[in-house]
DNA sequence: GGCGATTTCTGCACCAGGTATAGTTTTGCC
DNA sequence: GGCAAAACTATACCTGGTGCAGAAATCGCC
């Protein structure tokens, strides 16, 4: 179907991969707050002011590897086979990303991976653009819940708030371990089993929580 | 205890007042994104540069007032009467905050409140900062579940990141509708059937979600 | 291949938030 | 009253981001 997209797509293509490139190059090794955008440009051969037509911040030269995960739930949700409650597609969804290992659950330790979720979680303004990622996620399962799963207004709200909180807060946990030097292999099966607790939890609620 | 403050103190307080009611009026009047920090020293009668030694950025010249909020939910668990679960000490308080209009639980329409967050749900710099409250919120709140309520620290994580959720997620509902016209005294009724069916939801989980 | 029309890129000037520095004023205290 | 510490100010600077006008590349068509 994209047989011919044209040589004009084809470079923006290209130019939009070598600033992305270049930018996350010059970050890993210079630290995301000492490189200045106009380096970034002048690295990927580009005018500064090109840059921003292709991302428009800073921030979105990194985080914008992350842009197809903001409605990756709601997707999980909204093709679940039918019969399967939305909890139970989301949760073998997730293990699915463990067992391959997929960055958006923190358990890749691939260097150069590592490296970017390191960077991440200490550079402030990177976080805080992240948390938009996870509001935008928010709104999107919300919908697919409010849809598919006859679901009123607010508590499918609800019920996104605390799914996407839980996944966000498992996947934190463990590249924060693997940040730390544990590696993935390893982590695996404490990973699983948080990961089983964690969705227990949603779905028999807090209860438990001693008085 | 701080019967003298010493004269110092003082005028460092009149001075950081006077400066968040210039802003705040400013930002009020012709919207916080029109209003240069420039202006904002200019109409407080001090220089920019010491501005930024009261408030660290444009964005905190207003967030400052929910600044206590941050740990108020891992207080209130603290504090709970022996034998109260968590779980019901926050609910009695957020039905308690509703009762009294308290501005966080987004349930207080008076004009100056109203005003403050329309604007700050339509600026989404603000929503940012709001967002980092969150996050330290979340926190505290898991620190506190993990000393007082025997809780592993995993769960408390957990635990801490669904109902920050969950009363954020309220408290929005609330400040949006209230921002969209209805009166506080006519929402009251519906806001707290609303939290009591979010924190039976938060007690029992969701696993009566359809499949 | 050539040639207008359109899109993209560039350079430049500009604004605003934030910081570093060095010097001036104010306050606390003996 | 006078001295040290603290707070404040002016100034210059850096960086991210935008507006604008013109140069350059691409497209589609002959």
């Amino acid at each position: 179907m994209n047989s011919k997209p044209g040589l004009r797509e084809r470079k923006k293509q290209r130019t939009r991969a070598a600033i992305s490139e270049a930018a996350i190059t010059l970050f890993l090794e210079h630290g995301f707050t000492r490189v200045s955008v106009a380096q970034v440009a002048e690295a990927a051969e580009v005018s500064r002011r090109t840059l921003f037509a292709y991302f428009p911040t800073k921030e979105d030269l990194v985080v914008h590897r992350f842009a197809d995960h903001e409605t990756e739930a709601a997707r999980v949700v909204r093709a679940r086979p039918a019969g399967t409650t939305p909890l139970t597609a989301l949760r073998e969804h997730f293990l699915r990303g463990l067992r391959e290992r997929d960055p958006i659950t923190g358990l890749n330790d691939r260097p150069g991976i590592l490296a970017l979720h390191r960077m991440i979680l200490d550079t402030p303004s990177l976080v805080a653009r992240m948390e938009r990622f996870k509001t935008g996620a928010e709104r999107a399962l919300a919908e697919a819940l409010r849809e598919t799963a006859a679901t009123p207004e607010l508590t499918a709200r609800l019920a996104a708030a605390q799914i996407v909180a839980v996944q966000w807060a498992l996947a934190n946990d463990n590249a924060e371990r693997l940040a730390y030097g544990e590696p993935a292999d390893e982590r695996y099966a404490g990973a699983v089993q948080d990961a089983e607790h964690a969705f227990a939890l949603l779905e028999n609620g807090l209860h438990r929580l001693a008085s």
